[in-house]
DNA sequence: TCAGTTATACTCAAATAGAGCATAATAGGG
DNA sequence: CCCTATTATGCTCTATTTGAGTATAACTGA
């Protein structure tokens, strides 16, 4: 049934030239506790839980779990894949290295702390992410100078003018709104601007500038800002909070989480009608009487919306104050 | 800067263990073509471009282009990532093999026939997924009662419920609305069904049932319903569809095109107004009188727009008609 | 009992989306 | 030249959805 052309190009995948190739698996898991979005790392946190695709994993999912797990002692609940990319490896050996990055969501445990691993809250290295409250003062002080000296360096004049523009469009200047999901788009305009520690390793400038937030092994930083972005993006339309939510939970409690991953924050009572009309949660029964004031309903996730709905719907108001 | 625990973790991954490992690279490769999406395909139709990564690759990025061109002679314009899975090989040794899949839109070229490669309409591989007619007859004379009764055969309960509730979802059955964007859950649900004929390949279940579309060799057609289903839900929130456009076109022509896409009619009126309000498009100062009736402007697409917001927006009214 | 704080129910207006009507500008056939 | 068919284009109208604010309710602690 198959023709030759098919053969022939199956035949090519297992010949000589592409056996310098070894896979990575890298995770990006996160978590939520009192509040802050964290993300779990191994060494002195400055790398994400990653190791080789091996011929023991059964699948690459199976493999990612089985290395966060060996590195961390964390088991992961959901995960999805995020981005795969090639590089040669920097070692100097002929080897072509492929990185396959993956997103996990779960809660952390009350766990020891552990010399090895430990979760960081992501803003520790993405500090002008986080509008909570607010404008975060790294930006207008530091920040969006240096961005916008760094566009106005450049010799050619469309050079120039397209920097400013990505700079404005991916920090919201002018009359535009900012977009929380922009967070790869803003890490590398800060990568090209120098503004991150990261972009002085390859090459001899000698200027170690002090700049913002903290850095990470290899590209660990940007795989972080690829998956922080997918996760801002992603909790619009899918019910993924959930992942990250105890098993009952005032309503208070998951606009927290939410506005803990957007960086923003949410208009309460919209946030309450958007949740109850789309039935995703329900009622336990029980209510919560902790941080005073009335006491709150508490809610369980309705598990069944994922089998009605495989790819079910999801809105959040993010307001724009 | 770097610490021993990250230190051991990359060094592992330059090991024997993870040796054995080959990527391809698969190309989903769309044009539209006088109204109808088309991919290009290599053998007799059933194979979807691709070849394995080399080590005189620059990225996978551009691997993928060389394979595309070298095998169907047609240069690539915009392609993005699609998925990455792995496969132990079906041919016996011991080598796992990676496959990275790639989303591509170009125009088809008026190029010559060609025995090794071709367009074809996708909608031959997947005749359910086109509703700009109405309900394609196949749908409620074969598929669902088919589907419904695959549902109904299942032991458990719970099972056969869950079943009935995916089926009711992904192919919007009682008041639901069915979802254009639901290609590969829709896939996925035929080939647990074993309604099309990629299902019946690993089993020796000898029922040829004749069952619709056409088949592609491997996983082939998952991966192009991956890429539809992808370039569906893509269209609503960025310019893309003018990368499948001629330099000049009417606004006719772009709604066309995006309703092949998505395989359903678009309220005309609404259309423009939505395009027009978005300042994607300026006239060109043309007109053209072809099809009978009055004659519509020509307009470009402002290639500015992709400057301006790298991360565009883009909004299509997809009618529920 | 009062002040402080959070929960929850509603109301209102602006913006968006879905549909339909009306008019304009062509080609082609009596 | 007039009439019909056909597509382009401009506008209106209504139902929803979204953003924001007001008004109560129900607790805790002083």
């Amino acid at each position: 049934m198959q023709d030759k052309t098919t053969q022939a190009t199956r035949q090519a995948a297992r010949n000589n030239r592409s056996r310098a190739v070894s896979a990575d698996l890298i995770a990006v898991v996160i978590a939520v506790t009192n509040g802050e979005p964290r993300v779990l790392t191994i060494g002195h946190a400055d790398a994400l839980p990653s190791g080789p695709f091996e011929l023991g994993h059964r699948s690459l999912q199976s493999g990612l779990r089985a290395w966060v797990e060996r590195q961390t002692g964390h088991p992961l609940g959901y995960i999805e894949q995020l981005y795969t990319f090639a590089d040669r490896d920097r070692t100097g050996d002929e080897r072509v290295q492929i990185s396959i990055s993956y997103l996990g969501l779960t809660r952390e445990e009350q766990t020891e702390r552990s010399p090895t691993h430990g979760w960081r809250g992501w803003y520790d290295y993405f500090p002008w992410e986080d509008h909570r409250a607010g404008v975060p003062p790294i930006l207008p002080a530091i920040l969006m100078p240096r961005l916008l000296a760094w566009a106005d360096e450049a010799e050619d004049m469309n050079l120039r003018h397209n920097r400013r523009q990505r700079v404005a469009y991916a920090f919201g200047l002018d009359d535009r709104d900012w977009n929380e999901e922009l967070v790869l788009q803003r890490y590398e305009l800060l990568y090209e601007a120098a503004l991150v520690a990261e972009a002085a390793r390859g090459r001899d400038n000698g200027s170690p500038l002090s700049v913002p937030g903290r850095p990470m092994i290899a590209d660990h930083r940007r795989i972080l800002a690829t998956g922080i972005a997918r996760l801002r993006t992603k909790i619009k339309y899918r019910p993924v909070v959930f992942e990250l939510m105890p098993p009952a939970f005032t309503l208070l409690q998951l606009q927290r989480t939410v506005e803990a991953l957007a960086g923003r924050l949410v208009h309460k009572q919209n946030f309450r009608r958007l949740i109850e009309q789309q039935d995703l949660v329900e009622e336990t029964g029980e209510t919560m009487s902790d941080t005073g004031g009335r006491p709150a309903k508490r809610f369980r996730f309705r598990q069944t919306v994922l089998a009605e709905r495989t790819v079910a719907g999801t809105k959040l108001p993010l307001s724009r104050a």
